[in-house]
DNA sequence: CGACATCTTTGACGGCGGTCAAGTTTCACA
DNA sequence: TGTGAAACTTGACCGCCGTCAAAGATGTCG
Protein backbone atom coordinates (compact mmCIF):
# COMPACT_ATOMS: atom_id res chain seq x y z
CA UNK A 1 0.00 0.00 0.00
CA UNK A 2 1.32 3.83 -0.51
CA UNK A 3 0.87 6.65 1.78
CA UNK A 4 1.05 10.21 0.17
CA UNK A 5 4.33 11.72 1.02
CA UNK A 6 3.92 13.59 4.50
CA UNK A 7 5.65 17.12 4.68
CA UNK A 8 8.63 17.03 6.56
CA UNK A 9 8.47 13.66 7.33
CA UNK A 10 12.13 12.97 7.56
CA UNK A 11 12.67 15.63 10.70
CA UNK A 12 10.54 12.88 12.55
CA UNK A 13 12.17 10.24 10.86
CA UNK A 14 13.39 7.43 13.59
CA UNK A 15 16.77 6.58 11.36
CA UNK A 16 17.01 10.38 10.21
CA UNK A 17 20.75 10.29 12.30
CA UNK A 18 21.64 6.64 11.13
CA UNK A 19 20.78 6.71 7.32
CA UNK A 20 22.72 7.82 4.83
CA UNK A 21 20.32 11.18 5.14
CA UNK A 22 22.11 12.34 8.10
CA UNK A 23 24.72 14.02 5.68
CA UNK A 24 21.83 16.61 4.72
CA UNK A 25 21.05 19.49 6.04
CA UNK A 26 17.25 20.46 6.55
CA UNK A 27 17.03 22.19 2.98
CA UNK A 28 18.53 19.01 0.93
CA UNK A 29 16.56 16.76 2.97
CA UNK A 30 13.15 18.51 2.07
CA UNK A 31 14.37 18.40 -1.08
CA UNK A 32 15.00 14.51 -1.07
CA UNK A 33 11.93 13.95 0.55
CA UNK A 34 9.97 15.65 -2.22
CA UNK A 35 11.28 12.84 -4.59
CA UNK A 36 10.76 9.94 -2.07
CA UNK A 37 7.56 8.42 -0.76
CA UNK A 38 7.27 6.01 2.45
CA UNK A 39 5.64 2.97 1.47
CA UNK A 40 4.52 -0.12 3.89
CA UNK A 41 5.76 -3.80 3.09
CA UNK A 42 4.26 -6.74 5.14
CA UNK A 43 5.88 -9.82 5.43
CA UNK A 44 6.82 -12.23 2.80
CA UNK A 45 6.05 -8.92 0.58
CA UNK A 46 8.44 -8.50 -2.08
CA UNK A 47 10.11 -5.01 -2.80
CA UNK A 48 12.49 -5.76 -5.57
CA UNK A 49 12.33 -8.63 -8.36
CA UNK A 50 15.97 -10.29 -9.23
CA UNK A 51 16.98 -9.14 -12.81
CA UNK A 52 14.48 -6.80 -12.62
CA UNK A 53 15.41 -3.28 -14.03
CA UNK A 54 17.12 -0.99 -11.22
CA UNK A 55 13.80 0.92 -10.56
CA UNK A 56 13.92 1.68 -6.67
CA UNK A 57 16.18 2.15 -4.36
CA UNK A 58 15.39 2.82 -0.67
CA UNK A 59 16.25 3.44 2.90
CA UNK A 60 14.83 0.92 5.56
CA UNK A 61 12.67 2.43 8.31
CA UNK A 62 11.94 -0.52 10.15
CA UNK A 63 11.71 -3.93 9.88
CA UNK A 64 13.87 -6.54 8.58
CA UNK A 65 14.18 -7.60 4.28
CA UNK A 66 15.71 -10.07 2.87
CA UNK A 67 18.60 -10.12 -0.11
CA UNK A 68 18.33 -12.94 -2.31
CA UNK A 69 19.62 -14.87 -5.52
CA UNK A 70 18.04 -17.80 -7.37
CA UNK A 71 19.28 -20.99 -9.66
CA UNK A 72 17.10 -21.67 -12.33
CA UNK A 73 15.81 -24.84 -10.58
CA UNK A 74 14.66 -23.14 -7.42
CA UNK A 75 17.70 -23.21 -5.08
CA UNK A 76 18.12 -19.84 -2.94
CA UNK A 77 20.25 -17.91 -1.03
CA UNK A 78 20.41 -15.26 1.22
CA UNK A 79 23.00 -12.55 -0.05
CA UNK A 80 21.89 -10.41 2.90
CA UNK A 81 20.01 -8.86 5.24
CA UNK A 82 18.77 -5.02 5.61
CA UNK A 83 17.77 -3.59 8.81
CA UNK A 84 16.35 0.15 9.54
CA UNK A 85 18.74 2.46 8.38
CA UNK A 86 20.25 0.57 5.37
CA UNK A 87 20.03 1.81 2.06
CA UNK A 88 18.71 -1.32 -0.71
CA UNK A 89 18.68 -0.97 -4.44
CA UNK A 90 21.40 -0.97 -6.79
CA UNK A 91 22.04 2.90 -7.85
CA UNK A 92 23.99 3.59 -11.07
CA UNK A 93 23.29 0.41 -12.83
CA UNK A 94 20.97 -1.10 -14.71
CA UNK A 95 19.87 -4.22 -13.13
CA UNK A 96 19.96 -5.45 -9.83
CA UNK A 97 20.97 -9.29 -9.28
CA UNK A 98 19.45 -9.45 -6.05
CA UNK A 99 15.30 -9.52 -5.27
CA UNK A 100 14.26 -7.89 -2.07
CA UNK A 101 11.68 -9.29 0.51
CA UNK A 102 10.18 -8.07 3.86
CA UNK A 103 11.21 -11.10 6.52
CA UNK A 104 8.87 -8.85 8.85
CA UNK A 105 6.36 -6.30 7.87
CA UNK A 106 8.36 -3.30 7.13
CA UNK A 107 8.48 0.58 6.43
CA UNK A 108 10.72 1.75 3.68
CA UNK A 109 11.11 5.14 2.15
CA UNK A 110 11.51 4.13 -1.33
CA UNK A 111 12.85 6.85 -4.56
CA UNK A 112 13.04 6.05 -8.17
CA UNK A 113 16.70 5.00 -9.14
CA UNK A 114 16.84 7.54 -11.66
CA UNK A 115 15.94 10.76 -9.33
CA UNK A 116 18.31 9.19 -6.77
CA UNK A 117 20.88 8.89 -8.94
CA UNK A 118 20.75 12.39 -9.92
CA UNK A 119 19.98 13.53 -6.45
CA UNK A 120 22.94 11.88 -5.53
CA UNK A 121 25.67 13.24 -7.65
CA UNK A 122 24.61 16.74 -6.93
CA UNK A 123 25.18 16.01 -3.12
CA UNK A 124 28.94 14.79 -2.30
CA UNK A 125 28.24 14.09 0.99
CA UNK A 126 25.32 11.67 0.65
CA UNK A 127 27.50 9.76 -2.28
CA UNK A 128 30.45 9.87 0.72
CA UNK A 129 27.84 8.21 3.25
CA UNK A 130 26.88 5.98 0.59
CA UNK A 131 30.36 5.11 -0.05
CA UNK A 132 31.07 4.43 3.45
CA UNK A 133 27.83 2.12 3.91
CA UNK A 134 29.15 -0.26 0.86
CA UNK A 135 32.38 -0.39 1.82
CA UNK A 136 31.05 -2.08 5.42
CA UNK A 137 28.63 -3.70 3.50
CA UNK A 138 31.12 -4.93 1.22
CA UNK A 139 33.43 -6.17 4.28
CA UNK A 140 30.44 -8.11 6.24
CA UNK A 141 29.70 -10.21 2.81
CA UNK A 142 33.35 -11.29 2.70
CA UNK A 143 33.57 -12.37 5.96
CA UNK A 144 30.04 -14.28 5.39
CA UNK A 145 32.13 -16.02 2.06
CA UNK A 146 34.65 -17.64 4.92
CA UNK A 147 31.36 -19.04 6.41
CA UNK A 148 29.49 -19.94 3.01
CA UNK A 149 32.93 -21.56 2.08
CA UNK A 150 35.02 -22.91 4.79
CA UNK A 151 32.75 -23.66 8.03
CA UNK A 152 31.21 -26.69 8.98
CA UNK A 153 27.52 -26.71 9.95
CA UNK A 154 28.38 -26.23 13.66
CA UNK A 155 30.32 -22.97 13.20
CA UNK A 156 27.99 -21.51 10.71
CA UNK A 157 24.99 -21.62 13.38
CA UNK A 158 27.27 -20.57 16.59
CA UNK A 159 28.55 -17.69 13.97
CA UNK A 160 24.82 -16.98 13.29
CA UNK A 161 23.64 -16.65 16.70
CA UNK A 162 26.18 -14.32 17.75
CA UNK A 163 25.95 -12.10 14.90
CA UNK A 164 21.97 -12.36 15.05
CA UNK A 165 22.57 -11.31 18.76
CA UNK A 166 24.59 -8.24 18.07
CA UNK A 167 22.60 -7.45 15.25
CA UNK A 168 19.41 -7.53 16.48
CA UNK A 169 20.26 -5.73 20.29
CA UNK A 170 19.60 -2.30 18.24
CA UNK A 171 16.19 -1.20 18.06
CA UNK A 172 15.26 -3.86 14.58
CA UNK A 173 11.84 -4.43 16.41
CA UNK A 174 12.69 -7.60 17.04
CA UNK A 175 12.09 -7.55 21.00
CA UNK A 176 15.32 -7.98 22.90
CA UNK A 177 16.15 -8.21 26.72
CA UNK A 178 19.94 -7.63 26.27
CA UNK A 179 22.15 -8.37 29.56
CA UNK A 180 24.18 -12.18 30.41
CA UNK A 181 21.47 -13.71 28.60
CA UNK A 182 20.46 -11.80 25.46
CA UNK A 183 17.27 -12.87 24.04
CA UNK A 184 16.11 -12.31 20.83
CA UNK A 185 13.20 -13.06 18.06
CA UNK A 186 14.51 -14.53 15.34
CA UNK A 187 13.22 -12.61 11.95
CA UNK A 188 14.05 -15.81 10.06
CA UNK A 189 12.16 -19.13 9.74
CA UNK A 190 14.40 -22.10 9.55
CA UNK A 191 13.96 -22.17 5.93
CA UNK A 192 15.08 -18.79 6.10
CA UNK A 193 18.18 -19.57 8.42
CA UNK A 194 19.39 -22.50 6.23
CA UNK A 195 19.15 -20.26 2.89
CA UNK A 196 21.58 -17.32 4.94
CA UNK A 197 24.13 -20.53 5.76
CA UNK A 198 23.93 -22.39 3.03
CA UNK A 199 22.44 -25.54 4.83
CA UNK A 200 19.44 -27.36 4.71
CA UNK A 201 16.03 -27.01 7.04
CA UNK A 202 17.17 -30.18 8.56
CA UNK A 203 20.60 -29.34 9.31
CA UNK A 204 19.93 -26.28 11.01
CA UNK A 205 16.73 -27.75 13.02
CA UNK A 206 19.39 -30.43 14.28
CA UNK A 207 22.10 -28.33 15.39
CA UNK A 208 19.58 -25.71 16.97
CA UNK A 209 18.09 -29.24 18.69
CA UNK A 210 22.11 -30.19 19.43
CA UNK A 211 22.73 -26.92 21.07
CA UNK A 212 19.76 -26.78 22.95
CA UNK A 213 20.69 -30.39 24.61
CA UNK A 214 23.93 -28.89 25.72
CA UNK A 215 22.52 -26.34 27.56
CA UNK A 216 23.68 -23.68 25.31
CA UNK A 217 20.63 -22.16 24.38
CA UNK A 218 17.43 -22.53 25.00
CA UNK A 219 14.55 -21.96 22.69
CA UNK A 220 10.92 -20.60 24.39
CA UNK A 221 8.99 -20.78 20.95
CA UNK A 222 9.99 -21.15 16.90
CA UNK A 223 11.00 -17.38 16.74
CA UNK A 224 12.92 -16.86 20.15
CA UNK A 225 16.33 -17.96 21.09
CA UNK A 226 17.90 -17.37 24.03
CA UNK A 227 21.94 -17.54 25.07
CA UNK A 228 22.62 -19.45 27.76
CA UNK A 229 25.96 -19.92 27.25
CA UNK A 230 27.83 -17.49 25.16
CA UNK A 231 31.20 -18.70 25.59
CA UNK A 232 30.39 -21.75 24.08
CA UNK A 233 28.63 -20.24 20.87
CA UNK A 234 32.09 -18.48 20.98
CA UNK A 235 34.07 -21.59 20.74
CA UNK A 236 31.84 -23.37 18.40
CA UNK A 237 31.91 -20.80 15.92
CA UNK A 238 35.17 -21.42 14.63
CA UNK B 1 61.22 17.07 -28.85
CA UNK B 2 61.68 18.26 -25.70
CA UNK B 3 60.42 16.29 -22.97
CA UNK B 4 58.29 18.48 -20.25
CA UNK B 5 59.88 19.42 -16.99
CA UNK B 6 57.15 17.19 -14.67
CA UNK B 7 55.49 14.76 -16.60
CA UNK B 8 53.65 12.75 -14.19
CA UNK B 9 53.70 8.79 -14.57
CA UNK B 10 50.08 9.21 -14.45
CA UNK B 11 49.78 10.54 -18.02
CA UNK B 12 51.43 7.00 -19.44
CA UNK B 13 49.65 4.65 -17.19
CA UNK B 14 48.05 1.87 -18.79
CA UNK B 15 45.03 2.01 -16.55
CA UNK B 16 45.06 5.57 -16.73
CA UNK B 17 40.98 5.50 -18.67
CA UNK B 18 39.95 2.75 -16.61
CA UNK B 19 40.76 2.92 -12.95
CA UNK B 20 39.11 5.29 -10.83
CA UNK B 21 42.13 8.28 -11.88
CA UNK B 22 39.96 8.51 -14.82
CA UNK B 23 37.84 10.92 -12.73
CA UNK B 24 40.33 13.30 -12.67
CA UNK B 25 41.45 16.05 -14.79
CA UNK B 26 45.43 16.26 -15.68
CA UNK B 27 45.60 19.01 -12.58
CA UNK B 28 44.08 16.77 -10.53
CA UNK B 29 45.68 13.32 -11.50
CA UNK B 30 49.11 15.18 -10.90
CA UNK B 31 48.37 16.13 -7.30
CA UNK B 32 47.34 12.91 -6.89
CA UNK B 33 50.31 11.32 -8.08
CA UNK B 34 52.50 13.00 -5.39
CA UNK B 35 50.97 11.48 -2.78
CA UNK B 36 51.39 7.98 -4.46
CA UNK B 37 53.97 5.93 -5.60
CA UNK B 38 54.62 3.27 -7.66
CA UNK B 39 55.29 -0.62 -6.30
CA UNK B 40 56.16 -3.99 -7.49
CA UNK B 41 55.18 -6.91 -5.69
CA UNK B 42 56.07 -10.20 -6.71
CA UNK B 43 54.18 -13.48 -7.06
CA UNK B 44 53.59 -14.51 -3.20
CA UNK B 45 54.30 -11.76 -2.19
CA UNK B 46 52.12 -9.72 0.38
CA UNK B 47 51.03 -5.98 -0.05
CA UNK B 48 48.21 -6.02 3.39
CA UNK B 49 48.07 -8.29 5.99
CA UNK B 50 44.48 -9.18 7.71
CA UNK B 51 43.89 -7.22 10.70
CA UNK B 52 46.37 -4.62 10.04
CA UNK B 53 45.81 -1.20 10.31
CA UNK B 54 44.37 -0.05 7.09
CA UNK B 55 47.64 2.04 5.97
CA UNK B 56 47.51 1.18 2.53
CA UNK B 57 45.33 1.57 -0.28
CA UNK B 58 46.29 1.15 -4.03
CA UNK B 59 45.34 0.84 -7.52
CA UNK B 60 46.21 -2.21 -9.69
CA UNK B 61 48.29 -1.04 -12.41
CA UNK B 62 49.65 -4.96 -13.64
CA UNK B 63 48.80 -8.27 -12.39
CA UNK B 64 45.87 -10.24 -10.60
CA UNK B 65 45.71 -10.39 -6.93
CA UNK B 66 43.89 -12.12 -3.89
CA UNK B 67 41.97 -11.11 -1.17
CA UNK B 68 41.63 -13.25 1.70
CA UNK B 69 40.58 -14.23 4.59
CA UNK B 70 41.56 -16.92 7.51
CA UNK B 71 40.40 -18.96 10.35
CA UNK B 72 42.67 -19.20 13.65
CA UNK B 73 43.02 -22.98 12.55
CA UNK B 74 44.26 -21.92 9.10
CA UNK B 75 41.51 -22.43 7.15
CA UNK B 76 41.84 -20.20 3.82
CA UNK B 77 38.92 -18.43 1.85
CA UNK B 78 39.53 -16.44 -1.13
CA UNK B 79 37.14 -13.35 -0.62
CA UNK B 80 38.76 -11.62 -4.19
CA UNK B 81 40.64 -11.15 -7.17
CA UNK B 82 41.99 -7.68 -8.26
CA UNK B 83 42.57 -7.06 -11.66
CA UNK B 84 44.49 -4.33 -13.44
CA UNK B 85 42.34 -1.04 -12.73
CA UNK B 86 41.20 -2.94 -9.91
CA UNK B 87 40.70 -0.50 -6.84
CA UNK B 88 42.24 -2.37 -3.36
CA UNK B 89 42.11 -1.47 0.04
CA UNK B 90 40.08 -0.21 2.73
CA UNK B 91 39.76 3.85 2.85
CA UNK B 92 37.41 5.43 5.47
CA UNK B 93 38.03 2.34 7.33
CA UNK B 94 40.22 1.77 10.65
CA UNK B 95 41.23 -1.95 10.11
CA UNK B 96 41.13 -4.28 6.98
CA UNK B 97 39.59 -8.02 7.07
CA UNK B 98 41.29 -9.39 4.13
CA UNK B 99 45.14 -10.16 3.05
CA UNK B 100 46.47 -9.13 -0.14
CA UNK B 101 48.79 -11.00 -1.86
CA UNK B 102 50.27 -11.21 -5.33
CA UNK B 103 49.48 -14.03 -7.65
CA UNK B 104 51.32 -12.99 -9.99
CA UNK B 105 54.16 -10.18 -10.39
CA UNK B 106 52.45 -7.48 -10.11
CA UNK B 107 52.60 -3.76 -9.95
CA UNK B 108 50.47 -1.19 -8.24
CA UNK B 109 50.35 2.58 -7.11
CA UNK B 110 50.00 2.61 -3.51
CA UNK B 111 48.53 5.38 -1.27
CA UNK B 112 48.53 6.10 1.97
CA UNK B 113 45.43 5.39 3.38
CA UNK B 114 45.26 9.37 5.18
CA UNK B 115 46.59 10.70 2.62
CA UNK B 116 44.00 9.10 0.07
CA UNK B 117 40.86 9.98 2.36
CA UNK B 118 41.69 13.43 2.41
CA UNK B 119 42.33 13.51 -1.42
CA UNK B 120 38.90 11.98 -2.40
CA UNK B 121 36.98 13.85 0.28
CA UNK B 122 37.37 17.55 -1.72
CA UNK B 123 37.10 15.46 -4.79
CA UNK B 124 33.23 14.01 -5.42
CA UNK B 125 34.01 13.21 -8.81
CA UNK B 126 37.08 10.20 -7.41
CA UNK B 127 34.62 9.05 -4.89
CA UNK B 128 31.57 8.91 -7.23
CA UNK B 129 34.00 6.68 -9.58
CA UNK B 130 35.08 4.45 -6.25
CA UNK B 131 31.00 4.39 -5.38
CA UNK B 132 30.53 2.72 -8.53
CA UNK B 133 33.29 0.45 -8.63
CA UNK B 134 32.75 -0.72 -4.62
CA UNK B 135 29.02 -1.49 -5.87
CA UNK B 136 29.80 -3.33 -8.71
CA UNK B 137 32.14 -5.29 -6.64
CA UNK B 138 29.10 -6.18 -3.98
CA UNK B 139 26.89 -7.30 -6.82
CA UNK B 140 30.18 -9.72 -7.68
CA UNK B 141 30.71 -11.08 -4.43
CA UNK B 142 27.06 -11.62 -3.78
CA UNK B 143 26.81 -13.97 -6.72
CA UNK B 144 29.81 -15.76 -5.44
CA UNK B 145 27.77 -16.24 -2.23
CA UNK B 146 25.15 -18.21 -4.64
CA UNK B 147 28.05 -20.51 -5.64
CA UNK B 148 29.89 -21.04 -2.75
CA UNK B 149 26.30 -21.86 -0.75
CA UNK B 150 24.08 -23.47 -2.70
CA UNK B 151 26.03 -25.02 -5.68
CA UNK B 152 27.75 -28.48 -6.52
CA UNK B 153 31.87 -29.06 -7.16
CA UNK B 154 30.86 -29.32 -10.35
CA UNK B 155 28.95 -26.63 -10.83
CA UNK B 156 31.33 -24.65 -9.01
CA UNK B 157 34.34 -26.00 -11.57
CA UNK B 158 32.52 -24.81 -14.46
CA UNK B 159 30.74 -21.53 -13.46
CA UNK B 160 34.76 -20.76 -12.54
CA UNK B 161 35.96 -21.39 -15.59
CA UNK B 162 33.83 -19.63 -17.31
CA UNK B 163 34.62 -16.23 -15.06
CA UNK B 164 38.47 -17.15 -15.87
CA UNK B 165 37.84 -17.08 -19.57
CA UNK B 166 35.96 -13.61 -19.41
CA UNK B 167 37.67 -11.72 -16.73
CA UNK B 168 41.30 -12.89 -18.23
CA UNK B 169 40.07 -11.79 -21.90
CA UNK B 170 41.63 -8.52 -20.85
CA UNK B 171 44.89 -7.35 -21.02
CA UNK B 172 45.29 -8.76 -17.33
CA UNK B 173 48.98 -9.99 -18.24
CA UNK B 174 47.46 -13.90 -18.89
CA UNK B 175 48.17 -14.89 -22.31
CA UNK B 176 45.40 -14.99 -23.85
CA UNK B 177 43.86 -16.79 -27.40
CA UNK B 178 40.37 -14.99 -27.68
CA UNK B 179 38.04 -17.03 -30.07
CA UNK B 180 35.62 -20.16 -30.36
CA UNK B 181 38.37 -22.00 -28.25
CA UNK B 182 39.08 -19.80 -25.81
CA UNK B 183 42.38 -20.53 -23.65
CA UNK B 184 44.43 -19.06 -20.42
CA UNK B 185 47.13 -19.22 -18.41
CA UNK B 186 45.35 -19.33 -14.87
CA UNK B 187 46.54 -16.99 -12.14
CA UNK B 188 45.77 -19.56 -9.23
CA UNK B 189 47.44 -23.18 -8.72
CA UNK B 190 44.76 -25.47 -7.91
CA UNK B 191 45.14 -24.59 -3.93
CA UNK B 192 43.96 -21.35 -4.50
CA UNK B 193 41.34 -22.47 -6.96
CA UNK B 194 39.93 -24.46 -4.53
CA UNK B 195 40.10 -21.21 -1.72
CA UNK B 196 37.63 -19.30 -4.51
CA UNK B 197 35.35 -22.16 -4.87
CA UNK B 198 35.48 -23.24 -1.07
CA UNK B 199 36.63 -26.83 -2.26
CA UNK B 200 39.81 -28.89 -1.35
CA UNK B 201 42.81 -29.38 -3.97
CA UNK B 202 41.81 -33.13 -4.69
CA UNK B 203 38.12 -32.17 -5.26
CA UNK B 204 39.23 -29.71 -7.59
CA UNK B 205 41.85 -31.56 -9.38
CA UNK B 206 39.32 -34.31 -9.67
CA UNK B 207 37.00 -32.07 -11.48
CA UNK B 208 39.63 -30.85 -13.66
CA UNK B 209 40.18 -34.25 -14.90
CA UNK B 210 36.66 -35.35 -15.38
CA UNK B 211 35.88 -32.37 -17.51
CA UNK B 212 38.97 -33.03 -19.48
CA UNK B 213 37.97 -36.24 -19.99
CA UNK B 214 34.33 -35.79 -21.41
CA UNK B 215 36.42 -33.63 -23.97
CA UNK B 216 34.80 -29.98 -22.54
CA UNK B 217 38.16 -28.86 -21.18
CA UNK B 218 41.95 -29.31 -22.76
CA UNK B 219 44.93 -28.88 -20.26
CA UNK B 220 48.18 -28.26 -21.62
CA UNK B 221 50.09 -27.40 -19.20
CA UNK B 222 49.61 -27.16 -15.07
CA UNK B 223 48.00 -23.30 -15.76
CA UNK B 224 46.83 -23.56 -19.03
CA UNK B 225 43.02 -24.08 -19.68
CA UNK B 226 41.53 -24.26 -23.23
CA UNK B 227 38.19 -24.69 -23.52
CA UNK B 228 36.59 -26.96 -25.97
CA UNK B 229 33.00 -27.29 -25.43
CA UNK B 230 31.72 -23.73 -23.98
CA UNK B 231 28.18 -24.69 -24.13
CA UNK B 232 28.65 -28.02 -22.05
CA UNK B 233 29.90 -25.70 -19.59
CA UNK B 234 27.52 -23.04 -19.53
CA UNK B 235 24.93 -26.61 -19.27
CA UNK B 236 27.35 -27.74 -16.04
CA UNK B 237 27.37 -23.98 -14.35
CA UNK B 238 24.03 -24.48 -12.60
C1' DC C 1 72.17 -33.75 -16.33
C1' DG C 2 70.58 -35.36 -11.91
C1' DA C 3 68.51 -34.71 -7.37
C1' DC C 4 65.31 -32.64 -4.56
C1' DA C 5 61.31 -29.90 -3.43
C1' DT C 6 56.89 -28.68 -4.80
C1' DC C 7 52.71 -29.22 -7.09
C1' DT C 8 49.34 -32.27 -8.91
C1' DT C 9 46.95 -36.49 -9.62
C1' DT C 10 44.91 -40.70 -8.21
C1' DG C 11 43.05 -44.14 -5.04
C1' DA C 12 40.69 -45.93 -0.88
C1' DC C 13 37.76 -44.82 2.66
C1' DG C 14 34.67 -42.46 5.82
C1' DG C 15 31.82 -38.77 7.66
C1' DC C 16 29.20 -34.64 7.30
C1' DG C 17 25.37 -33.05 5.72
C1' DG C 18 21.77 -33.79 2.06
C1' DT C 19 17.52 -36.49 0.78
C1' DC C 20 13.38 -38.74 1.70
C1' DA C 21 9.76 -39.79 4.71
C1' DA C 22 7.10 -39.73 8.76
C1' DG C 23 5.68 -37.65 13.01
C1' DT C 24 4.87 -33.53 15.94
C1' DT C 25 4.07 -28.81 17.18
C1' DT C 26 2.33 -24.32 16.26
C1' DC C 27 -0.72 -21.12 14.50
C1' DA C 28 -4.49 -18.99 11.88
C1' DC C 29 -9.10 -18.94 11.61
C1' DA C 30 -13.50 -20.55 12.03
C1' DT D 1 -12.09 -24.25 21.32
C1' DG D 2 -11.70 -27.27 17.22
C1' DT D 3 -9.60 -28.00 12.78
C1' DG D 4 -6.50 -27.89 9.00
C1' DA D 5 -2.37 -26.15 6.96
C1' DA D 6 2.15 -24.85 7.52
C1' DA D 7 6.33 -25.07 10.03
C1' DC D 8 9.37 -27.74 12.49
C1' DT D 9 11.55 -31.97 14.28
C1' DT D 10 13.23 -36.53 14.09
C1' DG D 11 14.84 -40.79 12.02
C1' DA D 12 16.94 -43.77 8.41
C1' DC D 13 19.80 -43.86 4.68
C1' DC D 14 23.23 -42.55 1.41
C1' DG D 15 26.16 -39.83 -1.67
C1' DC D 16 29.21 -36.04 -2.34
C1' DC D 17 33.18 -34.44 -1.04
C1' DG D 18 36.74 -34.25 2.56
C1' DT D 19 40.66 -36.89 4.63
C1' DC D 20 44.59 -39.63 4.42
C1' DA D 21 48.11 -41.69 1.79
C1' DA D 22 51.05 -42.49 -2.03
C1' DA D 23 52.52 -42.09 -6.70
C1' DG D 24 53.46 -39.16 -10.61
C1' DA D 25 54.70 -34.75 -12.93
C1' DT D 26 57.05 -30.41 -13.12
C1' DG D 27 60.45 -27.05 -12.11
C1' DT D 28 64.78 -25.43 -9.91
C1' DC D 29 69.43 -25.37 -8.82
C1' DG D 30 73.63 -27.53 -7.98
Amino acid sequence: MVTAPIMSACETCVVRNRAICSALDTQEINALNQLGRRRAVTAGEPLIWEDDDSLLVANVIEGVLKLTTSTEDGREQIVGVAYPSDFIGRPFGHTTKASVVALTDARVCVFARSDFDRFAKEHPELEHKLLERTLAELDRTRSWMMLLGRKTAAEKIATFLLEMSDRLSDNVGCQVFPGPRPRFTLPFSRQQVADVLGLTIETVSRQFTRLKSEGVIELPSRREVEIIDRAALVGQAG
